[in-house]
DNA sequence: TTTTGGTTTAACCTTTTGGTTAATAAAGGT
DNA sequence: ACCTTTATTAACCAAAAGGTTAAACCAAAA
């Protein structure tokens, strides 16, 4: 591993962890076991090393999201393949979604000038389907938006709030885990259920 | 308005805006009109500011959702109440979200210090009520916490990621704030729907 | 009127923090 | 071997940020 890469990791970790304001970078040099000057020789500062940060997180989220949101299949399908591909991956990095809130929370500017690309999830074919297959009758007549918004409340939010939902809900982290395994599949079906005629 | 209370509702603007490590205690005191030194005469250090507005934040959450779920009502019943009263309450205070999982993410040990005490939400006896109604019929057969989860998802997340799901669905504040109030009866038509027999 | 108690402020202090520098070590070419 | 470029570090710096202090202010009591 370079030590760009050491860096870059121990980045990712502080700042998942405290948000942009709350890391320091000596944490991020202790982290990654180096100097502190090392991180300003890599990177010019905690600004451009936070973007580098972001930009691998949202560009590692979105562009799934667009592929299956703009493929072929079926409404139906599509959702049974989000929740599932959704939750496998943020499985294996639980601390994105929280993380990418925060952030576009507390700097909503900076966060925007980055979403107004390419990259940036873009729902409008998939509600154009949707209208359709309420047309066609297959779907009951919903609002597309209010659908997407339930699929993505479902699917994101308890990993977003994480703590929040282990706590009240007495869950330890291998509970927790089971549960989302089974997210997995029951989401889609609790939403097809509810709105297919 | 005495001085203590201007001081308190401009940290809850600065907290909630900017996060705990990411306040200034001057921003907070350019806010209040008054002299940053104001700040540690009424309260000792901005730890004990925080914990005073987040505590009072909290508090106002908490026990609303208990006395829902504590009440002698159906599951459907509660299901609409608590969709309903949250999302009103919420549509007041949409910051809270976020704030509340943002500081719990960032400093659990704190956060689970006060949350272990009476005011927190306590779904215990929701569950046992949910598992009664399995068993009588009127519920199909899942998991009460699933579905706990489900109403929490549904309800708190588009608060929670505001910014984000006005920017992915094309949302204007007025149009947001539309679907909210959509949202206190279609979310609980929607998952009575997919549970009841 | 003077005193007294709580408020409020300007100025100051200390620590933290992001960032720099100059010197050193390692790597690579000639 | 010698020079040049690239990494790496310890020490340092300036600004920001939280917190303190001593003096001023101001109302109500004596």
């Amino acid at each position: 591993m370079t030590t760009e890469e050491k860096i870059f990791n121990a980045a990712r970790i502080v700042f998942q962890k405290k948000g942009f304001a709350g890391a320091r970078m000596q944490e991020i040099a202790d982290e990654a076991g180096i100097n502190k000057a090392m991180l300003h020789y890599c990177f010019k500062n905690k600004q451009q090393l936070f973007e580098a940060v972001f930009m691998k997180a949202f560009s590692q989220l979105a562009p799934q999201i667009n592929t299956i949101f703009n493929s072929e299949k079926t409404v139906f399908e599509k959702i049974t393949q989000f929740t599932h591909d959704y939750i496998s991956f943020v499985i294996e990095n639980p601390f994105l979604p929280q993380f990418i809130i925060q952030e576009m929370n507390n700097n909503p500017e900076f966060v925007m000038s980055i979403l107004n690309h390419e990259n940036r999830p873009n729902p409008t074919l998939l509600i154009a389907q949707i209208e359709k297959e309420i047309e066609t009758g297959i779907i009951k007549p919903i609002k597309p938006k209010q659908l997407l918004l339930d699929i993505f409340s479902m699917t994101i939010f308890p990993f977003a709030a994480q703590i929040m939902v282990k706590g009240i809900l007495h869950l330890s982290d291998i509970e927790f885990n089971q549960m989302m395994e089974e997210r997995k599949t029951i989401i889609a079906q609790q939403i097809i259920n509810s709105i297919k005629k």
